[in-house]
DNA sequence: CGGAATCCTCTTCGATACTG
DNA sequence: CAGTATCGAAGAGGATTCCG
């Protein structure tokens, strides 16, 4: 094996930058391919099984996917767990140095925002993450938290026919793909309401109003987490 | 053409996410390929030539830089321009919508230098992005300026045997490759002092102490340039 | 000399098929 | 479920050539 640096490159020489010296570039190695900054994203929503992975990246040929993990998993940014029988199945996770990259994947969703077509958030991992973006928001990274008091237990949004989870703890918010089944608090929305709310059109208090979401359990909480999306 | 969205695609179908929702996927289809950030990341530091960019980027070859540059410009994140005679050359620059980039891209720096080797800026444009990095730095993106009263004309850093220029306005700081030809102060110093600055490790009031950087014109522009930098 | 276009080779990607 | 194997198509790298 050939290692140049930290960094790991594959057996037979990667394509690289190689400038071991640029922080930029030797980010780039690892995460400028195709594809690889997408799954960073989808892992962003919680651990997630190969097939999770697989299903939720349209376009993403099984060998690609495979080769991603692998090259993630050998430089520190993604690791493998064995979750215990009976589930009996392997999830990938993000290590704390991966997770670090939230702020540079949400902010880099909202530079692209301008150039989408507007419709938007048609499945439950695209309403998560459009839900942790807002909130994150372009002066929020990793700056001040607001309402640093507020915590909750992890509630469960229901959107048409999909759920996803979102816990608000210490004024950081982490939305993940699959919900918890005991959560502290239920709200149920259509997916054009809830496309309202994240995008700031309508607030928390007019949909409330308007009958628009139908609440169980902790309704403060869910208020507070939604309140903090413009 | 084929045009899907407000995203330009070559006449030819470009490989793309195709998720025109998505904003991360648009972004990624625009800025995700071979080369392109660091393109971006050259033109932070000023407009510059074809020649330029081909010098600056070791291994970019000729065809793909012409490619990619196509591609920006298409897309509104870079535009030509034209300088008057004498100078009769054309340069590359950012949009407004490119300039955003930079927090972006100095996250990406800052979190891929815990991979480098350690060693650092052996080269101009490499010193001045350090010195952005370090200012903007992780809690500074797109947050609270400090010292937002300081204002300064355009100073020359003079680093070895290269120059670049430095300007802290308002707070925000810009670093160009080209220092201009009357700066309001210079100094001088070794590429050894100057990383320890930008680094961290030495202080400015340390260095001038210690006799470390020589100084010419308004000093105390420099040392508030200098003193953000941790 | 600046700013590319062309040609050729090699690598990577994408789709499908297949295996423990 | 979690990958590996294979193969044609697209992209990248390098050298050379062309044009003003």
């Amino acid at each position: 094996m050939f290692l140049r640096g930290p960094l790991q490159l594959s057996p037979v020489a990667r394509r690289t930058y190689d400038l071991p010296d640029c922080g930029l570039a030797v980010a780039l190695d690892l995460l400028g391919e195709r594809w690889t900054l997408l799954i960073v994203r989808e892992l962003l929503l919680g651990p997630q099984r190969y097939t999770d992975l697989n299903d939720g990246l349209h376009g993403l040929s099984t060998n690609l996917l495979a080769e991603r993990l692998r090259h993630l998993e050998t430089n520190g940014i993604i690791h493998r767990t064995e979750l215990p029988p009976p589930a009996a199945s392997t999830v990938y996770e993000l290590t704390p140095i991966g997770e670090e990259l939230q702020p540079l994947i949400v902010q880099l969703a909202l530079w692209g925002e301008r150039f989408t077509d507007g419709r938007s958030v048609s499945e439950p991992r695209a309403a998560a993450f459009a839900m942790v973006a807002r909130h994150c928001g372009p002066d929020a990274v990793s700056a001040a938290a607001p309402a640093a008091d507020i915590r909750t237990g992890e509630c469960r949004i229901d959107i048409d026919d999909y759920s996803i989870a979102a816990q608000l703890d210490a004024g950081r918010l982490r939305a993940r793909a699959h919900p918890p089944a005991q959560p502290v608090a239920v709200v149920r929305t259509t997916g054009e309401v809830y496309r309202s709310l994240v995008n700031g059109q309508m607030s928390w208090a007019e949909a409330v109003a308007a009958h628009a979401v139908h609440v169980e359990g902790d309704i403060s909480q869910l208020g507070a987490l939604f309140g903090h999306l413009r």
